[in-house]
DNA sequence: ACAATAATAGGAATGATTACTATTTATAGT
DNA sequence: ACTATAAATAGTAATCATTCCTATTATTGT
């Protein structure tokens, strides 16, 4: 994979918030400095920071939003405000059991806990 | 909500299959004994069938499937053949704990677990 | 410096879903 | 049974997220 700016600068983004971004928001965000920046450019550098471990794709509802935090971990969901929180539940206990009765091997669990944070408790 | 001959049949469709079938899939299931039904007329039912607790709503990546089965229950997915198995998780013993460290309140717990089914083990 | 080719901008295309609207249909009240 | 009312429908247009296409630009090995 060649060096380009634009991938550069959508990393650095992703990697410095917290707020599990839409691909729109960091398109929004890239603009800021490279305004001419298509969309479509936006998309492919995701799914390519995606498949070199850059960056982690997770599905909220029927949307993508992309983590700097590759490590295995889920997410809280405020019904509220739609915030997500970084969780790291240890499922692997699971796998044995799931092997055993149904014959089927675990590769990842994608896990989200819907509820109500404590700012809208 | 009053009757109505489509909503019968997109219910009766969506519980005579375990294949968690999409809207399309419903759509031309459906079709087939009401020929000039609209795509739109399977969406609104089946967004109302979920309102009224008769299909549960399950997100498979960024598509939504049907579920005739609305009791707490998560899905194994088959990466080979995309396959969804039910399988019952009770997850309810995270809940104090998540309570405890965030202060924040679980309703409920979307699992989605990827791996491989016994037919392409 | 230059050739090879990966990456880009811009826009068109796709796929899932929702919105709009004139018409049809279920049903509550007479 | 008849009618008025409003819910539901078919058909189609619109929207939203995402992917694809193509001529042009930029990176990098030689």
């Amino acid at each position: 994979m060649r060096f380009s700016y634009q991938r550069q600068k959508i990393r650095e983004i992703v990697h410095n918030t917290n707020s599990h971004p839409t691909a729109d928001w960091v398109y929004l965000e890239v603009k800021k400095s490279i305004p001419n920046i298509s969309l479509g450019t936006v998309y492919r550098n995701l799914k390519q920071l995606e498949e070199s471990g850059d960056v982690k794709t997770i599905y909220d509802g029927n949307i993508a939003r992309y983590d700097w935090n590759t490590d295995p971990h889920n997410h809280l969901k405020c019904k509220n405000c739609g915030d997500l929180i970084d969780i790291v539940i240890s499922d692997k206990a699971m796998y044995p059991k799931i092997k055993k009765d149904f014959k089927f091997s675990v590769d990842k669990v994608e896990m989200l806990i819907i509820g109500t944070c404590k700012k809208h408790a």
